[in-house]
DNA sequence: AAGAGTACCAACCGCCACTTC
DNA sequence: GGAAGTGGCGGTTGGTACTCT
């Protein structure tokens, strides 16, 4: 198929937005609402592309955003999300009021990531046969799933095959049978990851009251 | 003081899913 | 059923601020 481009090239403003784009952007959009993103920057009189303006709402402009440093227990949180998950960033947004899903994954880049692959390090000079073994039977459990998702059409770009360690390796015998089974894969996979990230919220809140 | 290197984050791009006709 | 339009997502980039030498 083929698409007509996002935006004409031709007159419209990339790049940072100024004080009086973002005024004029939440005025218009307190005034009549977002509807079509496309059309907005031509009823708003923005040269902005309608991606652009939807990305900056969303992103920055909107009330419900919560700006600031991220707390030990969001930091928490996203990296146990992100063991289920996978970079998934936007589902684990909804987990976090307040957080997008593109400072989630900024976050996820900037400090997260390294903070993660600095303790692999350690962990690995520490206790080299353990993390030999961990790798090991974290393969065993995942391969024979993994492929049987792939060759079923289950995995894709949006919804690649999740390989984080979380709780993939029981899903593998039992739930992702079914899902391979069935034929509306990527839904079914991601409603059980959804599941599953909800009971890791409600037994980490559990744990939080405690 | 200044140049180089690094960290951070806002924004863009391309793709895919969903909806509408 | 399929083409076309739109929204949403994740990966990536580019600019700026900060730190180090």
């Amino acid at each position: 198929m083929v698409r007509t481009p996002c935006c004409e090239k031709m007159g419209l403003k990339k790049g940072s937005w100024t004080r009086e784009e973002d005024q004029i952007l939440i005025s218009h959009i307190q005034r009549y609402g977002h509807g079509i993103w496309r059309a907005l920057p031509k009823q708003a009189g923005l040269l902005r592309c309608g991606k652009s303006c939807r990305l900056r709402w969303i992103n920055y402009l909107s009330p419900d955003i919560k700006r600031g440093k991220f707390s030990k227990e969001e930091e928490e949180i996203i990296l146990k999300l992100h063991g289920i998950l996978g970079n998934r960033w936007a589902t684990i947004a909804t987990r976090l009021p307040g957080r997008t899903d593109n400072e989630i994954k900024n976050f996820w880049h900037t400090h997260l990531k390294k903070r993660l692959e600095r303790s692999k390090v350690i962990n690995t000079y520490s206790n080299p046969l353990q993390e030999a073994q961990t790798a090991s039977s974290a393969r065993t459990l995942i391969s024979v799933p993994r492929v049987a998702v792939e060759a079923s059409g289950a995995s894709s770009s949006r919804n690649p095959p999740i390989v984080g360690l979380g709780f993939y390796g029981v899903a593998s015998s039992d739930i992702l049978g079914q899902i391979i089974g069935n034929s509306s894969h990527s839904r079914q996979i991601d409603k059980e990851l959804e599941f599953r990230s909800n009971v890791y919220m409600n037994s980490h809140h559990k744990g939080m009251k405690m």
